[in-house]
DNA sequence: CATGAATGAGTCTTCATTCAT
DNA sequence: CATGAATGAAGACTCATTCAT
């Protein structure tokens, strides 16, 4: 009966005893979720691959987390929470908006080079979640992060710094998808550099393509 | 049989026993089925989804299709050898770097205004189906679409018209990932047309971002 | 991903078709569950129990019916609906409270006779069934019949027939716990028929079990 | 370790370190479980939740009991051997059979006033458990309690107190699932006292609901 | 061509139980 | 005595696929 369901949902399996060991072994666990969730997609990975990795037996899981769906949402709610905080900094500490851009796209190239399966993640299953209930804080974050985007370009346009020809909205999507596309083919032990990356973009995306 | 267009969504203009509605009819379905294995993802789609939408019972599609991963092959290899066939051409026909940048690029938006279904599909599970047996030909098209790319950047420099100092791997990259990425948000209906976003696009590609 | 679960708990594998084959299976196999639950309890038969003894496999009972609650559902309300049905039917043709009374014993000692499975299975859960959502009508059923009962012998209570000195809400309970509570051992192919079951249970409500 | 009571539930008299602490807090815990598996029933039990309950790990219920099962048991033994002495001792005290019907009927009552928890659960369960192996003690016990029934009624019928007519193993029966079922709807803190709910029923059972 | 009943392998999840610390 | 991590068996349910009608 629905039952047995429904209480399963409650708080059970709930957070770090406070301890170090026990949020250890989350964190080593979470770790290798997203590792799978990121690179053979969420819907494609099973709870027993993610226990086999980790050396356990899939029912085992169970003991730290409620369910598969709820490791998404800390992978995911861990990633957008420092995602969101480091531009709100940005924001706050740059008022010169190029200065403002650089760092935003900088962030990002460090946020994909720390943190690349939650990056992956976060891209490849946006268009899901945004459905998903229980997941509104995405499309929430999404959108705040979205703004940051705006403001820092309309503001370089409004002091002159960026082209006024240019519509902003279709910039802004722009950078963005150029920027976290990078996930999926950016390799950390590669021959480039996370600021090389960067730099090379911004060189591009400020002097354009052209000799002049 | 009569002749196979294998093209277009030609509603139903034949009677219950025409001549091409066996063709049509396939067609009908990989229609829908690229629509919802691009929506919600190839994996989270059922047959019985497909189905559904058809109004017939999911057993019926093994009369049109040997299997679902058959329909997906169907769709991809028909949207990959139809951009390379375009990718091709072009490179024959436009001698001039900066034209034949300006005519990928053009084709490409042009593909996701026509068929957007495939190309969200292609963008979601390439890294999936790289890996997967019986879809060799994904890796080799992109391949071949990825020198191709490289061909024009590459000669535009030698012709000195594109800046010297710019990694052309990474700029491959970059407007590759720019491009495909506007699937995701680009919607036929809306206020933009193909060739505006094209248009917005290159002018802050090869001129920049900055007021000069 | 929850998307499959919630999407699953729609209106698939609906109702019959209005043929006869496709209904037929599906009362044998309600049949085959009713027995289970009744003499298992819901919670102890699997679904693996059911299909067992169908003779087909587990998964295929989801051709039929869209979950093991389903089942549950489906028989819980086909004998509720009967039972109030034949109740209120009572109620409109016999006026006497007395005749009126021996009806509604009689009915129920039937109920027992015929589908008593059914009934053993709403005695077992009840308890369990009126806090599980989507079982509210399980608790609306129970009231109505309840008032059907105890507006009986209110009335039997005016007319004078039956004793003053009573407590009608206690004698509604006693009488319905004895009526109901047959269905725990009574055996229909054993030594008593229904109707003498009824009325040695009439025999003494009315005289008591004192000589006089 | 001190005496042990095993009756009773003494609340905490004891220290932390005191003598009969172990004791009472098994008591505790059965006495916890008990209700638990009364209200949603025995499979429907987990040990979380007795654990949960009782402020523990469910790991922790195992230095205790040694499985669940052993809890069931224990409730169950206490309360049918309890019942067992008091029918016996009814039996032996008091000769004349309507007194001793009385006395059976009003200890049967008292039970279920007091220890609710296992009358609910005995009730709920006798049918899975009579097939149970290692619970063969409960169908000794009933069919024990059962003639214990029957001897007073038919010595009351030879007496000449009861009427001829009756069946008494049918009349048996009735009294049983009278007075048992009660457990399911008698509250202690409800408007009737335990004796008036026997009165009433001794009442009706005696002299017939009919106006003489 | 379509139906509908069935398969069989697999998915997530639950839970009583064990045991080293 | 209690914890917390883990086991292992089982449970409900899903889904691509098959096939007789």
């Amino acid at each position: 009966m629905a039952t047995r369901t429904r209480r399963g949902s409650a708080k059970r399996a709930a957070g770090p005893a406070g301890g170090t060991s026990g949020s250890d072994r989350r964190d080593e666990l979470l770790g290798i979720a997203a590792a799978l969730f990121a690179t053979r997609g969420y819907a494609e990975t099973t709870v027993r691959d993610i226990a086999d990795e980790a050396g356990i037996l899939s029912g085992s899981l169970y003991h730290h987390f409620s369910s598969k769906e709820a490791m998404l949402d800390e992978i995911l709610r861990g990633f957008l929470t420092d995602l969101l905080d480091r531009f709100n900094r940005i924001e706050r500490e740059f008022e010169d908006p190029r200065q403002a851009l650089d760092e935003l796209i900088a962030a990002s190239f460090q946020s994909i080079s720390t943190t690349p399966h939650a990056v992956a993640l976060y891209q490849n299953q946006v268009d899901t979640l945004l459905r998903q209930p229980g997941f509104e804080y995405v499309g929430e974050c999404s959108r705040q992060v979205e703004k940051a985007w705006l403001r820092v370009l309309l503001a370089g346009q409004k002091a002159g710094v960026f082209r006024e020809d240019v519509d902003m909205n279709l910039m802004y999507r722009f950078i963005r998808d150029t920027v976290w596309s990078t996930v999926r083919w950016y390799r950390p032990r590669g021959k480039y550099k996370p600021e090389a990356v960067a730099k090379q973009y911004l060189d591009v995306l400020y002097g354009g393509l052209l000799t002049s």
